[in-house]
DNA sequence: CTTTTTAATTGATAAAAATCAACTTTTTAT
DNA sequence: ATAAAAAGTTGATTTTTATCAATTAAAAAG
């Protein structure tokens, strides 16, 4: 549960491929450079694209009728709109925005099938990433579901630790706004939980950058929260 | 976001198998009658078969540190555990019980995967299958995370009336508390918005039967809440 | 059919979290 | 460099929801 953010890397699955989907694919390849807050999927439009990230952190979120919803983070060398793939509205059901200046391959989303309906073994690779991808929601689910805010704080720092920066200490370029939108509290709640992390010698917060002191404390929060 | 719960049926997956692929799942099968609360799957147990379920309603379930989380609700003619396949762990992520009396075909997940493997169109349906979980799942993440209580109680009634019954009037034969875990809320919670959708006319609700009177009324309070 | 257990209901209270409002700091734009 | 805007912080208050405790109703077991 404290790598709810772990990502297995997607490019293996082009080794999957023989000469001539490989040429399907990348003659109907655009590779685009993004800038931070730059939206690259934008909900509600229609699907036409399947998008490889080759660097940069972004989230994929939801605009939702009230509140706006964080529903996960990716990072470098994976799909992004992998499970809008035969969805049956053909809709994007949430929007993805670069955290980061990045680089991202847009695949035209008929290429795409057009492969995936050729070679097996790359559809049975995709299934594979879709199904990962599954396992990460339902985790969030859970703890979205089962956590107090305290223990969703708590989870969040341990989790990008554990699984995205691999280190006790890095910064998240995200606003506090954006971290209540993951984690589904208000702004001024994940300010005072901070401050109070801070304050209890768990971690070290300046801004934006994040450091965890007491990992075994912060543990204990997210069991017990 | 009222259609939640809706399911698209999966047996003609099985008309994509020549006689061969068809004999490698059909000698790999048993079918299984189980009794309403009856265990089919069990969290954290390996994964050695996927299951197609003939007939019944199923809660796929976590159970949590402190509390228990209904993720979502399966009918008759769909794969359950399909996201299991190919997941890292192995083990399955959660648990699936009977809320009616059911029958179940048990296939083989080596034989599953066999086939998997070999047929690229049947390969393609399943990643359907499995992307429109993701999209459910994804809407059931939002409904959980942006709606209070109230609207969480209006969009499940909705939901099954619109998604899983096909009626405005239906018996859902699970508990309170089951219906909390499904909404994660308390049950004392779900009690009193019943009572009070049913004191406002919008809901008759007698035990297990509900029965929407006023539909518009219900969708306002989801919208609202 | 009666007993026992489980589920549902209700009211009172406590805890958690959101909202509101004021203010400070930081970032962005000119 | 300065002004404007956006983000972050803090305290007070309100709202929402959970928890606790008691009671009633329904279902299951003997």
């Amino acid at each position: 549960m404290l790598d709810c953010l772990k990502d297995i890397q997607h490019q293996e699955s082009f080794n999957l491929l023989n000469n001539s989907e490989l040429d399907v694919l990348n003659q109907n390849k655009i590779t685009v450079h993004y800038k931070k807050n730059d939206t690259i999927v934008k909900q509600g439009t229609f699907v036409n694209n399947i998008f490889f990230s080759q660097s940069g952190l972004f989230k994929l979120h939801v605009e939702g009728n009230q509140k706006n919803i964080i529903l996960t983070f990716k990072g470098s060398k994976v799909f992004l709109g992998i499970s809008s793939i035969y969805h049956s509205t053909g809709m994007h059901l949430y929007s993805v925005t670069a955290l980061e200046d990045c680089i991202v391959d847009m695949y035209d989303m008929s290429a795409f099938k057009q492969v995936l309906q050729t070679n097996v073994a790359f559809a049975n690779e995709i299934l594979k990433y879709v199904n990962h991808n599954s396992g990460r929601i339902f985790r969030r689910f859970i703890n979205m579901t089962e956590k107090n805010a305290r223990g969703k704080v708590a989870n969040m720092i341990l989790c990008l630790s554990n699984s995205v920066y691999f280190s006790p200490e890095y910064t998240l370029n995200i606003t506090r706004k954006e971290m209540a939108d993951f984690l589904g509290i208000s702004m001024e709640n994940i300010v005072r939980i901070l401050k109070e992390f801070k304050n209890d010698g768990l971690v070290i917060v300046e801004g934006k950058r994040i450091q965890i002191i007491n990992a075994d404390s912060l543990i204990k929060v997210y069991d017990f929260g």
